[in-house]
DNA sequence: GCTTCTTAACACCAGATTGTGTTATCGAAT
DNA sequence: ATTCGATAACACAATCTGGTGTTAAGAAGC
């Protein structure tokens, strides 16, 4: 049937996922999308639209309404959040590898609600007993059950965008908490601070980092290039930077005379 | 190599599973099991147990050592409750029914750490905007990022055997919050009252009771024969006890003797 | 009524996953 | 040192999962 050269093969999962993001794309931008045109546009059956279709509805990002789809006023949100799971994937492995050097047995650990946090929490259980706490509904179902792993998760308002307990309630929690080590992540970083996109993340790391010893903040140089909206904190709040191999000199020079403590992740350097 | 009439083909995920649990069983019973008197029972090779081993092992259920596996002590915990699951479905099914009969759109609700209350959980996507509160990680799950949905979780230590946040941060937690209607599960039911197993269960579940409106008990008629060794609650402090149709004429006639407000899930009757 | 859109049911395909055994290597106990 | 157990690496098989189209039946709009 399709006669494209790229014509994806049947069962292609990866063509799938591809072919829903654009529908994704499309209906956020447009407002409105027919079957249909969706179904010419992209060479597939009508029936295959429609699934695509019901998935995208199952997972919020729009409502099918005869003929098409109409886009979901939150949709904007929820979007890039599932997609940064993929992203600077070997970063992240690297930065938690380093991580994981901080972490001795018996230790109680705090995690927040980012892809890195996830990659710092599949390492813990091969390190000996511990105490995780987390708001992060991710790392709780990574970590439920471990043997060797004391698990509190931090309730509150559940936000799909972030996949994690945020608000006032959470932040409460926390601060009748204490933490040996915090691991945590931020979505930018400029001129020696970080920043974030919603306040509500940012209440919540606040409490995080006021009830934790050590403050280890862990970077992907992605967030270099990227700005938010709140400022949560400067980097010097912090007692251990990690930045990962792929960090340019100039950034990690910059920090460096601010006086940020820094390390960078499989440089063989020793840990403080 | 396997000779006996039922030899599993290769890649039989059912058979891998059986064998499993089979293994559990034996290392509960018998404290400790030989690697190789384990792959001539079940006539597979020596490598394959070393697999299932390991898996068992990351499940918390054993421990392996040289030789064999010795018995984990709370893997008597875990077993049933993973089993449990399947148990008396049809009747869960039918009290989730009659339950949601209750819930009218925009209501808070609260669930606890009971599969009945997963089936409950399992219909509320489909009832309209609703906020959920609950302890139960399972839940937790099944409700995140369901529009229409407003997902509250309790935080708190969590307790593997129950796969639920319990202890007395979450109880506190629960005071802080105020729903409409509560619906939850018992272990057992003996003489009007309604008996758990753990202290901590027991303490999360007066809290919940205390935060709610409305009290709603679901029982299943397996409850009536088991025993439990902490008293929660006389069954008259619900505003409603529903049982499914399957319950004994006898025990249904001995609870309206003692005034408990009762409903018969798919009697067709009325809900108050 | 007729048309159009939607959904359910079936069959099929391909890649991913899982379970498995063999062999080789490594590590620990005697 | 030698033996036995544990693991890693490979290869293979069966099942599972996810995606797809076709057809037929059902629902909604005109």
């Amino acid at each position: 049937m399709a006669e494209d050269a790229t014509a994806p093969a049947a069962g292609d999962a990866a063509g799938a996922r591809e072919r829903r993001e654009k529908i994704r794309q499309r209906v956020v931008d447009e407002g409105f999308v027919h079957v249909k045109s969706l179904a010419e546009a992209f060479d597939v059956s009508v029936m295959t639209v429609h699934r695509d279709l019901d998935v995208l509805q199952s997972n919020g990002w729009l409502r099918k309404v005869r003929g098409g789809a109409t886009a979901q006023p939150s949709a904007i949100y929820h979007g890039d959040v599932r997609h940064r799971l993929q992203a600077m994937a070997e970063a992240k492995r690297q930065l938690a590898q380093a991580a994981s050097g901080l972490v001795s047995p018996g230790a109680s650990i705090m995690i927040d609600e980012s892809t890195t946090g996830l990659a710092v929490a599949e390492l813990l259980p091969s390190l000996g007993p511990l105490t995780v706490i987390t708001n992060f509904l991710a790392a709780v179902n990574l970590l439920a059950g471990k043997p060797g792993i004391d698990l509190i998760a931090l309730g509150g308002a559940y936000y799909p965008a972030y996949d994690a307990f945020l608000g006032l309630r959470t932040s409460e929690t926390i601060r009748s908490l204490h933490a040996d080590v915090l691991f945590m992540s931020t979505t930018a970083i400029t001129n020696g601070h970080c920043y974030h996109q919603s306040q509500e993340t940012v209440a919540v790391k606040r409490a995080l980092m006021d009830s934790a010893d050590r403050r280890i903040l862990l970077v992907d140089h992605s967030k270099f290039t990227k700005n938010g909206l709140h400022q949560l904190a400067a980097l010097t709040a912090f007692d251990l930077v990690i930045v990962d191999s792929g960090t340019p000199q100039d950034q990690m020079a910059a920090l460096r005379t601010r006086g940020v403590p820094l390390h960078v992740a499989g440089s063989g350097e020793p840990l403080p």
